[in-house]
DNA sequence: TACGAAACTGACACGAGCGTCATCGATGAG
DNA sequence: CTCATCGATGACGCTCGTGTCAGTTTCGTA
């Protein structure tokens, strides 16, 4: 097995392990074991634990980046047709691997200050540009007035749950009912009553 | 000092460490220093770094499990009001003790296996309570129809996420605001577009 | 086939943090 | 003043998991 592949295939036992454990209760042994290696030949592949965890979120973190797009009034695409897609692009890369996704949602978070602090400047960043975009929409009328920064969150918080609930267990949820179901709770929020 | 007080100092010294820190990173070493009290000490009022974890969090899930009440139509106040008043409920208690709140929304998460079926047990009984509130609004046609799974989970992350946010960086934000803000955003949502 | 390089191995030494317990000191009853 | 009780102490031993490294195997090349 080449140096690449065998990195590759640490990588991925890895991410199942942490998935199925959790960072601390992971062990490196556990790793190993399933990677059917011995510990020594962890480290001539890794710095440490902590290095190739970082590795597994980074890539993912890397990957949703890709997927957000800023809303674009220009576009031929209406602004909903753009908002649906974002969502549908966002659940459909974080439900492709779902180990990973729980990772990034329940097991990165307490891992040590400086990783808490990362993985809060990603959110941030992505709150930001979402910040931005509703801003952008309340001036042109699309959105309603209100408290922008606060609906990013409670925005990126729905989303956030969602995802956390269907990985943790791995439940079925048909990717469309869950698009269109969060599209339109994100539209026209639920309650009808004065 | 008597038993009782010095258990109590304990449990809120403890509460302070592990808020600053995380459940991981938080030594007994760290707790005992803080209370100004011996290792020794420490053991002979609890029995471990994980059970007076458990004290902490679960006198929060109590008090919030207070809180929580079902939507009555029947009362004489509106089930605007009654949604809002729950808002503010949440929000009120939660913000009381801060240390505590990030403990339950950030630390809570990945201590142990059984722990975290716990903290989910916990949800998922709000999400049900929620739920079956979400039904019952929609055969009165008071709910917008959809998903009403779906939704409680939106709604529950959305809370989550704004308190987290609020409490991990010491933000000051007033809670008329946040009520207000966060009432609206499940009202209507926030697009206005076709 | 022989040899050097590269990959792999796992026993080991080490440190961190935990829980214990023999002992100490303060308090108060007799 | 004496002794018993009880909370408090902190050094100690132990466990667990980590990262290392001297030695072994495999691989590629001549």
């Amino acid at each position: 097995m080449g140096k690449a592949e065998r990195r590759q295939q640490i990588l991925t036992v890895a991410r199942d392990v942490f998935a199925r454990r959790g960072y601390h209760a992971a062990k490196i042994d556990d790793i190993v074991a399933a990677a059917g290696i011995a510990r020594g030949t962890f480290y001539l592949y890794f710095e440490d634990k902590r290095a190739i965890f970082e590795e597994i979120v980074d890539r993912t973190m890397a990957r949703l980046g890709m997927v957000i797009e800023r809303v674009d009034v220009a576009s031929p695409k209406s602004v909903a047709e753009q908002v649906r897609d974002q969502i549908r692009r966002i659940f459909h890369i974080l439900l492709e691997d779902r180990a990973t996704t729980k990772i990034l949602l329940s097991d990165a978070l307490g891992v040590d200050p400086a990783f808490d602090r990362k993985l809060q400047s990603f959110y941030d960043e992505m709150a930001k540009q979402l910040e931005q975009s509703l801003r952008d929409g309340q001036a042109l009328g699309i959105v309603r007035q209100g408290d922008a920064h606060l609906m990013s969150w409670l925005t990126m918080g729905a989303l956030k749950e969602a995802l956390s609930q269907i990985v943790q267990r791995g439940a079925e949820y048909d990717e469309d009912t869950l698009v269109e179901g969060t599209f339109a709770y994100f539209m026209g929020g639920y309650l009808r009553v004065a």
